[in-house]
DNA sequence: AACCCATTTCACATTTTTATCACAAACTAT
DNA sequence: ATAGTTTGTGATAAAAATGTGAAATGGGTT
């Protein structure tokens, strides 16, 4: 079974070996590079699965590094940003199976997003492709079961897929129009306010623990709260 | 009938029961111990067909226990790894025809992984390979036969293909549309609905237990209930 | 042709899920 | 604090999916 691999592009050094724990600890194998040079040099000689790549960085910005990658690679990257100002532009591009982070992240919420983005991207996450562990809630993508405290909990149809893509999506804002696109289809007709009722049923199955939050006036977030 | 017999070496006593029960229930046969020293008594008077060996133990480590085992015996082993952390571990090893699970495991996905093992390690001319066993029905697919609580259960050849198709994709959530495709053909050209009245007349002749479950909105799921 | 059996289709009963509404509660901004 | 939004929730109606008995279809055999 082969390791993933992960370009950690950052000129802090801090950062870099902080993911890098976070990482390694989670057996995934990292390499770094202080700068888009480096990060290109790393792309040259090994064989990369994705790219974590910091947007703040003094000579090239990560989106123009991102841009020149792009030239030759499709790796998906994930995008580091410093302070929340910069989140609408990452957004406003349109990256695909891409995914951005937001310092500072919990080793979970790294994790996460990192096997949310290689899952998408058709790579083999985790050995077991179909099962992602959440905190206490254990979704099996191919027995369509769903435990939680080591519980079965029987979800409807809707809830389950809902719950998935939670799990794609994890730590973000989604809005009750791009659940409903994603989940009911874009041509669905109706009130947005039917999302709130599943949400409802789920939070209430998923048990006390508050994994899906309220994004008010946006719509809902899948996170496992930090005791 | 011939039954598999499986040793369960794990210090945790509550994994041990919780594992035991599982496999009992899937129609396996379970010797326990509570650590290597125990486990090799066990292998010494006992015709063992599968080990399933934690990792993580206080005196011997899995991976001390299985190199021991190795020393005599070429019996599979699949490894029970606590934490994400020691995946890479085991990865790193080349395990051959082995497996391992990553707590916490369903008992589905349980089953599935020694189904597999056993399936890849019956390569040796072993005629109980043939034989598919999950609780009280024993499929012998050379055969074409299908035994439920020891005596011969006729079924057409419809039902004994989706039965070893269940058997194959266990615990697995399957849709209509996979079914027909498999079984019937890609080019079947029909109602979904006849999938129903197959599974109608297999669950009446595989009996009152309920081994098909009904998953809403998406189809049917093989699985072994725990009572 | 008549028969047997497996397979498929159909129609209707039953069950489960989903959507909507109305009002209560919570939040935001002034 | 107050008005105006937005979200939470229980109840209920509507829709969708499944279970099932019976009838129709089809292929092969005597």
């Amino acid at each position: 079974m082969v390791q993933t691999n992960i370009l950690i592009i950052d000129d802090e050094e801090d950062m870099r070996h902080l993911a890098e724990m976070y990482l390694e600890n989670s057996g995934f194998h990292c390499y770094l590079a202080a700068n888009g040079q480096e990060g290109y040099e790393v792309l040259k000689n090994k064989t990369i699965d994705l790219i974590i790549l910091d947007i703040m960085m003094p000579d090239e910005s990560g989106f123009q590094v991102c841009a020149r990658i792009r030239e030759k690679y499709s790796i998906p990257i994930i995008f580091l940003s410093a302070k929340g100002e910069e989140w609408d532009k990452v957004k406003g591009l349109q990256l695909g199976g891409d995914d951005y982070i937001v310092k500072p992240f919990s080793p979970g919420e790294m994790i996460a997003r990192i096997q949310a983005v290689l899952r998408r991207a058709g790579l083999t996450a985790n050995d077991t492709q179909s099962r992602i562990q959440l905190g206490e809630i254990v979704i099996d993508r191919m027995a369509r079961t769903v435990m939680v405290a080591d519980s079965l909990v029987a979800l409807t149809l809707k809830e389950f897929e809902l719950l998935l893509f939670f799990a794609d999506h994890y730590a973000q804002a989604l809005s009750r129009e791009q659940l409903l696109e994603h989940i009911w289809g874009m041509d669905y007709i109706g009130s947005l306010r039917t999302v709130d009722t599943h949400i409802k049923t789920l939070r209430m199955k998923l048990g006390v623990a508050d994994y899906i939050q309220t994004v008010w006036g946006i719509g809902y977030k899948f996170e496992v709260q930090i005791k």
